[in-house]
DNA sequence: TTGAAAGCGGTACCAA
DNA sequence: TTGGTACCGCTTTCAA
């Protein structure tokens, strides 16, 4: 780092002492107009810009958050959270740092550790399993703040989706248009995410006296392999079910492709739905209808929480908060055909 | 902030001073290895992590780089570089502050400002427009690395992308599938990435006696939007070129619906490439041409740039890097229709 | 109105 | 082998 002026160096050239220099800058009473036009004026020459490393040692603050994330963007939606994060940190002075455990839990810890080290005062982290362990090993005693549904929704701060709600709307859905055959595709590994989803989506269609249908095939990390696979299987099996819906869009993504490539038109034969409401969804070409999780709310929610943690005092938080998720319908889904 | 453990604190429980629990922690030659490993021992009852940012006020050194870029996703492929931002400054033991400008110059300067005070060593900014008068005023004394290709490549540090050559490979791919009435679709406002790619796109075409047709529409924060406005401008003027080179893949998607909309089939009746090779473009039902920037390979480098800067030493560095575009081929592009 | 002294949590240097 | 002292840049307290 190159050499940058600090308190002393404006007092040497102001002939005061570097006490006399910090209050001017921050235009402490006890100090005379003159002397503080004075000193203002060799700061800005000098681009003065404090060192709040040294100002948060003494006043034993924090100026920085953390973030970890499986990946950003590469089929997350987490690229979304981090912008509302980085608005909200940044018009409280607070800087974000962010890291990629590129679905490895090992770095994800590492991340931690690291920031831990680094001084920020919360980390809000969206695992990449369910296994918290490591991450709370390593954050000791700065407060984590767990968003993306796969942990535990009691852990002490939590900012998660109603996933359940998800299954609930799906059905709802669909069977408003007339399904009565509906098959939920999920993945592997096994988590909240999917789990939540299987069960709102067992219990809606067993409100209805209709048969829930739950196909698990292939893995997160290629949800879209794991779509065209999931099809595969459907159709070896007889004929598929009048609507899938999938627990991803990328999953859906890979769904709509394998179902056209058997020449079954999308919704005509078969309705598909996701979950996310990511961008491509919108393509004019894809228009897949989905659910909407509020990213941008969840990153605003989480930043603003662990800022109010790190503030502290008496102000009350909502430590644990549960997002709903919204319907989007757009034109991969359909009446059912008769 | 809780109160974590310091050296001080171990060293009363153990009946040392704070140094010879420094020491001990950091393997000095020094101590004996009875006190070493009883000292090991306490601090890892207590969850003991040094306080990186005393560590480097006094060794006047950073364990951070800064990170600013126009948004993350949203139209943007800056999630892809962080990833190998964040992977690449792990292994070197650094963290990254990120900061999202939400494409606001203001905003883009203030987080540059942040980092600063926060002491990152290094920033890598991919500016959201040419001016970048602020950055450099922000940053002051410590190094900026520019990517994206909107700044100057005189830039003391600068790892871009040659889009000059994007035009190059555009023309010679479709000019290879015997199109001659090619045009170039970009968008406002005016940034060197634009006009890298018009000059590139007129160049090539007269080396093959072509006459270059240019079409300029909308904005860049709206491209997808920006393609529909381009082929309404380009059908009310006659028939249209035989092959559209977008300056995006979100402009490239915009203009593929709109054709399509107007009954035209692609690559059928009209050829069409995009830029950036977003995820999206590999969707099987888009299936985009498009030209692949090595967004990875930046990001790893601009991390160890920065790095190297910062740990400093006599180690050399290569100060501007221009990395090249790739041709991939799918669907959308096809030989010209006689 | 100004500044000397102390302390935040570390590390380097040198004396015990 | 150990620890005292000083210092990194900043702020607070208190005396001048």
């Amino acid at each position: 780092m190159a050499d940058r002026p600090t308190l002393k160096t404006i007092g040497q050239i102001a002939g005061l002492s570097h006490v006399a220099v910090s209050k001017a800058l921050r235009d402490a009473p006890d100090i005379s107009a003159a002397t503080k036009e004075r000193v203002r004026k060799i700061a800005d020459e000098l681009g003065y810009t404090p060192n709040l490393a040294a100002r948060n040692l003494y006043l034993r603050r924090s100026s920085a958050i953390g973030m970890v994330v499986p990946a950003m963007g590469d089929s997350t939606a987490y690229d979304l959270v981090f912008n509302e994060v980085s608005a909200a940190a940044a018009a409280m002075d607070f800087c974000v740092m962010l890291g990629s455990s590129h679905r490895d839990t090992q770095l994800e810890a590492r991340h931690c550790a690291m920031m831990v080290g680094n001084q920020v005062g919360a980390i809000i982290v969206a695992p990449c399993t369910s296994d918290i362990s490591r991450i709370k090993a390593a954050c000791a005693s700065t407060p984590v703040i767990f968003i993306g549904g796969k942990t535990d929704p009691e852990e002490q701060y939590a900012l998660l989706c109603d996933y359940r709600r998800s299954g609930v709307l799906a059905v709802e859905h669909l069977a408003g248009l007339g399904h009565r055959d509906i098959a939920l595709l999920t993945y592997g590994p096994s988590n909240r995410t999917v789990s939540q989803k299987e069960e709102g989506f067992a219990e809606a269609m067993e409100r209805r006296q209709l048969t829930p249908r739950i196909l698990r095939s292939g893995d997160a990390a290629d949800a879209l392999q794991a779509g065209v696979d999931a099809v595969e299987t459907l159709l070896e099996s007889g004929p598929p079910p009048t609507a899938l819906w999938c627990a991803s869009d990328y999953m859906a993504i890979g769904v709509m492709d394998a179902l056209r490539r058997r020449g079954l038109s999308v919704p005509g034969d078969v309705s598909v739905m996701g979950h996310d409401d990511l961008f491509f969804g919108r393509y004019p070409d894809v228009g897949l209808t989905t659910l909407h999780t509020p990213m941008a709310e969840i990153g605003r929610a989480a930043a603003e929480l662990a800022i109010a943690l790190i503030e502290g005092g008496g102000r009350e938080v909502c430590p644990r908060q549960i997002f709903r998720p919204s319907l989007v319908v757009r034109g991969s889904t359909g009446p059912v055909r008769l």
